[in-house]
RNA sequence: UGGGGAGUGGUGUAGGGGUAACACGGCAGAUUCUGGAUCUGCUUUCAGGGGUUCGAAUCCUCUCUCCCCAGCCA
């Protein structure tokens, strides 16, 4: 057991339960709960949920649950309950032996409106939906009480009990709490409990036709559970006068306290299940798992680890303004942990061939390279270079532009780990005048990377032996939007409007050093002045598929781009 | 025009009567066998008006702006 992490940045929810701890609310007892509904993949923005119910829970020595809120068989699919289960254990928690449904509760569920119908405090309408829409009343006037609204305790008991028996269709009649029609919280209006829905539900079958709406299942699903903290976003912040309504009437033992927090908003991509389906369907992305995507499998996929997401949760804080986080952020958070943990290799995404033309052909030397500069403890590999090489095609210019230090006729360079070699030569292609080879000689004084006489060169470009390398797929990636908010758009369009049409670039014929051979899927390396990359899942047999999972912090392309304007 | 929330640098989050902090970004520089990493410095802020006070981002008051709510979705 640990002792609770006061210390931790706070937040206002911590601020809450530090002081129910302190005043010894709920027997000093923390338990939150993470409650999602089972039709959709989770993205980044529950990751900021989950990390805050899970972290609250370890930081005051509490409990957090996993419950499923499955009261809509129309929508709710066990895939989804699989995938969701796959992502939070993959992002680091753990609920133990804590895996709940709120449909293992129909049952209590149903006794408690029973309660409520015996109390008066709630009736079976016979109202449709086009009709209880027109009672509602708008924002500004009031509603209506529905006529069936008299009915009395026996009626609502009988009709409620043959809703549950199946003796009536989809739609024809609604259990409502009774509360106030005149109410400025429309959601006080009378709500609706339950449904007619005569549809097969992924863990109950075709046991219920009846089904509880959210405000109803959800608080007494927290009291079940005991939970002490009921955090959701924003947006239900004014059906908490229900929640409560519900469990005051219902009179139970343990009461949660629901508290709301801004959801997560992220520059240049989309955040909501519809606006996914919609990039999915619109042939934008390949499926939920593309490496693009928010979603936690395309976070995964794309080669981000838990615990940069777990970081980036941490960072971004908890609060109750909507806010847009900059995605720069999410990529530090990657990049700092992949710094530390990705073993360094050399890999020439756009090949331009070497000849070092004073050395021998037959021969090939082994140079010692250093797997992770930031750790020593992942020791070194030998690299094989020989007479022909491919460098990077953006690390050779014939007119180099004064800030561009890499190689250029004339210029020396040093070969990372191997030799300084100066170009002395460029193969053109006749007809478009296209640098393809270049012929350079090399200083075997240099060896290892060092001149003897501490002579400098002002750049170090990676490179690959041509006899040696494998090859490889890479797949680079840019931002879903061409702009940061997905809803600053013109007016009558969508955020498909401004979705950048070239976030995915496809190099093939790519060469990489051959300590790469044999990868595996999900394998993440730093490709040396290129950026962190993650083997593909569509890697198979000899074929390598490499995601940019984020570029390396490029000042050059910065500056080149200053002179550009 | 009803009800519920929120306004602190470019972005996010602290500070809750004593003169605005941390992180990211941006810009310089140092350093470097990754134009990476690291280090240093700079950049810029309390939505507005009035009031209380020796002193206000903080308390009071008025105003403005933004977000959410009229599913038998969650």
């Amino acid at each position: 057991m640990t002792t609770p992490d006061f210390n931790r940045p706070s937040d206002f929810i911590r601020d809450i339960i530090k002081e129910d701890l302190r005043t010894g609310k709920n027997n000093s007892r923390v338990h939150t709960r993470f409650p999602p509904e089972p039709n959709g993949h989770l993205h980044i923005g529950h990751a900021k949920s989950i990390c805050l119910n899970f972290g609250i829970a370890k930081d005051f020595n509490g409990l957090c649950n996993l419950r499923m809120d499955d009261t809509n068989p129309t929508k709710e699919e066990v895939e989804y309950v699989e995938s969701i289960q796959q992502d939070v254990r993959w992002l680091g928690f753990d609920w133990q032996d804590r895996m709940y449904y709120a449909s293992d509760y129909f049952e209590r569920f149903y006794e408690c409106a029973l309660d409520l119908i015996r109390k008066g405090k709630a009736y079976v309408c016979d109202l449709s939906a086009d009709k209880m829409r027109e009672y509602r009343g708008t924002l500004t006037a009031p509603g209506k009480e529905s006529p069936y609204r008299g009915r009395t305790v026996e009626e609502n008991l009988d009709l409620f009990e043959r809703m549950r028996a199946g003796e009536f269709p989809d739609g024809s009649r609604t259990l409502r709490a009774k509360i106030d029609m005149a109410s400025g919280n429309i959601n006080m209006r009378d709500p609706v409990m339950y449904r007619i829905l005569h549809a097969d539900h992924h863990r109950t079958g075709n046991k219920w036709c009846i089904y509880p709406m959210y405000d109803y299942a959800h608080c007494i699903s927290d009291s079940i559970e005991g939970i002490t903290h009921s955090i959701c976003t924003l947006e239900f912040e004014d059906h908490r006068p229900l929640y409560d309504w519900f469990l005051d009437e219902l009179k139970v033992e343990c009461h949660p306290r629901q508290i709301e927090f801004a959801r997560l908003n992220l520059s240049y991509t989309v955040m909501s299940k519809r606006k996914f389906i919609q990039l999915v369907e619109g042939g934008f992305v390949t499926g939920w798992d593309d490496p693009r995507m928010s979603t936690i499998s395309g976070l995964r996929r794309r080669g981000y680890t838990p615990e940069a997401i777990r970081n980036f949760a941490e960072r971004i804080g908890v609060a109750k303004r909507d806010s847009v986080v900059d995605i720069a952020l999410l990529e530090y958070c990657i990049r700092e942990d992949l710094n530390k943990t990705a073993p360094r290799v050399m890999a020439v995404l756009r090949p331009l061939k070497v000849v070092i033309i004073n050395y021998p052909e037959d021969k090939t030397e082994e140079m010692d390279a250093v797997n992770n500069p930031e750790d020593p403890g992942m020791g070194t590999r030998k690299v094989p270079f020989s007479r022909v090489l491919y460098i990077e095609k953006d690390d050779f210019r014939e007119d180099p532009p004064k800030q561009f230090f890499r190689l250029a006729p004339g210029r020396e360079v040093r070969l990372r780990y191997a030799y300084f070699i100066t170009c002395v030569h460029t193969v053109k292609d006749d007809k478009t005048g296209e640098v393809e080879e270049l012929h350079c000689t090399y200083d075997p004084a240099t060896r290892g990377g060092d001149a003897p006489g501490g002579r400098k060169v002002k750049a170090t470009i990676h490179w690959v032996s041509a006899d040696h390398a494998i090859d490889a797929e890479a797949r680079l990636y840019d931002y879903l939007l061409t702009q940061p908010d997905p809803d600053d758009v013109e007016e009558g369009k969508d955020f498909r409007s401004i979705m950048n049409l070239n976030s995915l670039e496809i190099l093939s014929g790519c060469k990489l050093e051959r300590s790469l051979t044999g990868a595996k899927p999900g394998c993440k390396y730093q490709f040396e002045r290129m950026g962190y990359f993650c083997v593909d899942t569509d890697s198979s047999g000899g074929r390598l598929v490499f995601n940019r999972t984020v570029s390396l912090k490029d000042t050059w392309a910065k500056v080149e781009k200053t002179l550009k304007k």
